[in-house]
DNA sequence: GTCTATATTGTGATAGAC
DNA sequence: GTCTATCACAATATAGAC
């Protein structure tokens, strides 16, 4: 089982604070930050509730610190691929079956971002500088800007179909995220078990950067 | 400014309980079910809070009752398009442009019903009795029958690529409620403020039929 | 039906011994 | 650093007058 980037270990016998991080990470993503309780997140952890707050003084911290890496976990590869040389094909199929190998293992991850983004909008400038360690203005342009030179070059020349490069990465991005944000809805109306779910994005990895791709034909 | 369907209407001078209802509605949809306190419902219906348990005993039935109500207004309108004898292509337009007028009215909707799906799954058996006033075995076949028959006939006769029922709603439901769902980060993104986000849904009432049908090209 | 007042529990947080 | 004990308050819920 490869060790994901930044993924959090398993609580083994690290050291208490971080696997309070872990646990932490581990009941806010599944139940929220409002619907968290420090005493869970101790119990899941192995320690005294005190010592929570011993090393994380308050709720809003520690949910702040879980934010933050949840964040770092989700983007950070994403912008980097989509900011790369790689020709725009590759970069479909690379962004699709990497985000989907990362969502398929942390599937909590993306409810837990959109829920918290809703409930507390002032962290979407938070979630920009947690991908890049940098503000809005310069993470920007590092996503959309290799790529309007690309996609701009491929409609001159006649082999793709105009399209903006923040359409580009709206609709796949929706396409990949969405059906793990709404994993038991699909589940229910599709009348999936987990097993068949997990089949289902797997058969995705593949499906979706063609039905992609043809989207973007001439 | 037409009134919506499922849409509570201003809390005018209805009697209490409708009041109460509008102002949960709100209030839920915003902070979410574990997020909402009884205090602020009351004070959004403009009621002492003993008549908000007067009415609906506990938080978790009223939590409940908003869900129905919130589940009601997003889904019966797709469902009925899908299931039509619309031809796809008008099928698409109409999905699209429905939904994202009616997502544009309700921002935090989508939000709110995925978070709270993520938070407690086993409503997602309730959400699909809501749609339809049936259970799943009467929903799927009315959802996925006669879109499958649809796509298998257009693919036989060439003038679609295949694609299974279920991956063409999963795709196009994804692209027009993800950029809702992610909101607050799609702003901070891309650098939009609220007239501008609009904005751009509304352009892509056009684009993303086309883009979409693009797709299936053969 | 609607209010005031109060009961009861849950939960974040701290003090202080070890 | 880690625990036990406890505080303080927030939040749900109810009793009972009007």
């Amino acid at each position: 089982m490869a060790q994901h980037r930044g993924t959090p270990p398993p609580p083994l016998d690290a050291d208490s604070e971080t696997r309070i991080l872990d646990a932490a990470h581990v009941v806010f993503t599944r139940r929220g930050t409002a619907g968290a309780r420090m005493a869970e997140i101790a119990r899941e952890a192995g320690v005294n509730h005190a010592l929570v707050h011993y090393y994380f003084r308050t709720k809003q911290r520690l949910a702040e610190a879980v934010f933050r890496r949840a964040a770092g976990q989700l983007f950070p590869a994403m912008l980097a691929v989509f900011a790369s040389d790689l020709p725009i094909e590759e970069k479909v199929r690379r962004i699709v079956s990497a985000q989907v190998d990362m969502l398929l293992e942390n599937r909590y991850l993306p409810g837990y971002l959109l829920a918290e983004l809703n409930h507390y909008p002032e962290r979407a400038e938070l979630l920009l500088s947690s991908i890049a360690g940098a503000a809005a203005d310069v993470v920007r342009p590092r996503l959309f800007g290799k790529l309007a030179e690309q996609l701009d070059a491929a409609a001159r020349a006649g082999t793709l179909r105009p399209i903006t490069p923040q359409a580009f990465v709206l609709n796949l991005v929706s396409m990949v995220v969405y059906p793990f944000a709404a994993r038991p809805f699909v589940m229910a109306i599709m009348g999936l078990d987990d097993a068949r779910f997990t089949a289902m994005m797997q058969a995705r990895k593949t499906e979706l950067p063609d039905f992609y791709l043809a989207a973007l034909r001439p």
